[in-house]
DNA sequence: AGCCCGACTGGGAGCGCTCCCAGGTGTGGC
DNA sequence: GCCACACCTGGGAGCGCTCCCAGTCGGGCT
């Protein structure tokens, strides 16, 4: 009839009821399940709906439900991390797979520009997604603060460094991956223990500094000088590690807060003559599947599962939409070590 | 009131419209920028909606206008595929981006596996979307025939193998940037140009091997022998490459059809002590920003940019949003060799 | 025989919005 | 002076669905 042909032949419910002789009423309790639909109705319309190719209309259905049945999958990374940042990644992969096991729809928000930030708040208020899980913000993320203000249902993947109450959060152990990185180091006999750090307006990264410092401090050592800042890229752990061997040419080990950093720092010890593990041994944080065991030396390092960590963020926010008020918990997930040849 | 507080304070259109002293009608028009609405009309609308922190209900106007904002990008990549394609990532991160430009919400969708297919139908199927862009499908896939069903406006990305006609395309120049490639490669007096080429059950793989061939026979070169399929990864760009060793020690230089299996046959080439580019010149396909300059020594790699395709394919869907029979139309992206020391 | 209760069904209301249409007001042209 | 035609407004209908409520039917109890 209009401009479009086809579009009107979508079958509503109504349709589907009229063909399979019921009530729209029947047909929608038969099509989602409910109890109390006669085995005979039940048959009628789920036939009647094949035969027409029915599938309902969301928008009509979340209008009345207020539900929508997706869930946002908030990254506020900066904008390089993403490309190269395989734990990222991963999380994306789990979190749409996680998703997708509770029926849940995944919709990726990328909030890491300016400019964004009411984008995406307006995006989350407009009643598209039912709740949130929100990946590592930053220390001077406002995004935080704008979720709690929406009273969307909110779950954190890491510490929102700052914000610790009034949140559910699920993380890891970060200070105690990276006592445990030390101590295995200190137990092989090594003394000059150095660490590349990643930025620190982030909880993790925060954590994990203060667990090599506190277990380096714990075993007599002395931290002063030993740590350098970079920002989880390979070439910034490529120039960290630069600049540590710079002030300490004498250091027998170094933990890298992340693989990525821990690829360049390698790349950085390689030039300047060092054997690995010979002259410097190397554990690294997240054990990423595809890079630290394909390395060279494979890469002794952390190991945290992000399916492990979005699993539970589901979980939770399920709980969540089942309950508004459940009482805020903090989740921190165990880590353990992957010992290779690089330590 | 009911269990959830907090939820039925959302104020609603007619809210709004009492607040501001007018119609539902009119704060609608003032809202959705319509013609037709006064000054000072539209003026008390928008402060009402800011007072009242109004959002309008996505479901209840996406039910009447039957659009949603949102565009779907289907990925139908291999599971590992996704976690160390950086293109992947490009293409996502580009896809956000451009259609946020115009207006509408990316829902990523993963349809690798085979489950999927159903999810991802009934998904675009359920009205979620006003359209979809579809990447790099294989030639088994069965998603690009089950979408042309579904009348809904769709996209691809890359050459659907075997599906060619009725359908819109935006693709890069593959077999133009594989000759770009060879041709550099003679010019420099090369004469044992092998190839690392990609899975034979996508197109673009099969356009870059198909240059590679011809090109080498326009030169008066024997391609026989001189290729070996590899799965787009790390490793299998490394095993290729030992194979093609093996078979021909004599090796001058190799075409290899993405970067990140250059990355692996430039790992297996220096165990095999080959000087690069002195022993055996490498020219890779991507040009991917944070891999190809960075790598030891840099790629040489045929350039082409993920934003551009993407641009490209949003600008067309937006067009077959407005008409369904805009005709089908391939566009066929050029793309260029940044030459650097790996050549 | 009467009654209750559980199983099942259909109609109506309404979610929050956009669009159509009828109506009102002002301005210009004949 | 009146019509034509812009500009602007409000009410009503209805998008497709779910949920509530009334109602029917048939057994098992007192």
């Amino acid at each position: 009839m209009g401009p479009r042909a086809g579009d009107e032949e979508r079958p509503t419910l109504e349709d589907v009821a009229a063909f399979a002789g019921v009530s729209r009423s029947t047909a929608s309790r038969a099509l989602n399940d409910d109890a109390y639909v006669s085995a005979a109705a039940r048959e009628k319309v789920l036939a009647a709906a094949r035969d027409l190719g029915y599938s309902p209309n969301q928008a009509a259905r979340s209008l009345v439900t207020r539900r929508t049945g997706a869930v946002a999958v908030v990254l506020s990374e900066p904008e390089s991390r993403l490309l190269d940042d395989p734990y990222r990644a991963a999380v994306m992969r789990a979190g749409y797979r996680e998703l997708a096991d509770v029926g849940r729809q995944m919709v990726l928000i990328f909030s890491d520009i300016r400019e964004d930030l009411s984008r995406t708040v307006r995006f989350l208020e407009g009643g598209h997604v039912d709740g949130a899980l929100v990946f590592a913000p930053h220390r001077a993320d406002p995004l935080p603060k704008a979720l709690r203000l929406l009273r969307i249902p909110v779950v954190f993947g890491g510490q929102a460094a700052g914000i610790r109450r009034g949140v559910h959060v699920v993380d890891f152990d970060n200070e105690g991956g990276a006592r445990l990185a030390v101590e295995h180091l200190v137990a092989a006999g090594r003394r000059r223990i150095g660490t590349i750090a990643g930025p620190q307006d982030q909880g993790a990264p925060i954590d994990r500094l203060a667990g090599w410092r506190k277990t380096l401090l714990d075993a007599g050592l002395d931290p002063a000088d030993l740590a350098e800042e970079a920002d989880f890229t390979l070439s910034g752990g490529a120039n960290a590690m630069s600049a540590l061997l710079a002030r300490h040419p004498d250091l027998d080990a170094v933990f890298v807060a992340s693989d990525m950093m821990a690829v360049g720092a390698l790349r950085t010890l390689d030039s300047a003559g060092r054997r690995i593990p010979e002259d410097v041994a190397v554990v690294s944080f997240d054990d990423n599947a595809t890079l630290a065991p394909a390395m060279d030396p494979p890469l002794t390092s952390v190991h945290q599962d992000p399916r492990e960590q979005v699993h539970a963020m589901v979980e939770t926010l399920m709980q969540l939409l089942d309950d508004q008020n459940l009482k805020p918990r903090q989740q921190i997930l165990p880590v353990s070590l992957a010992v290779r040849a690089s330590s």
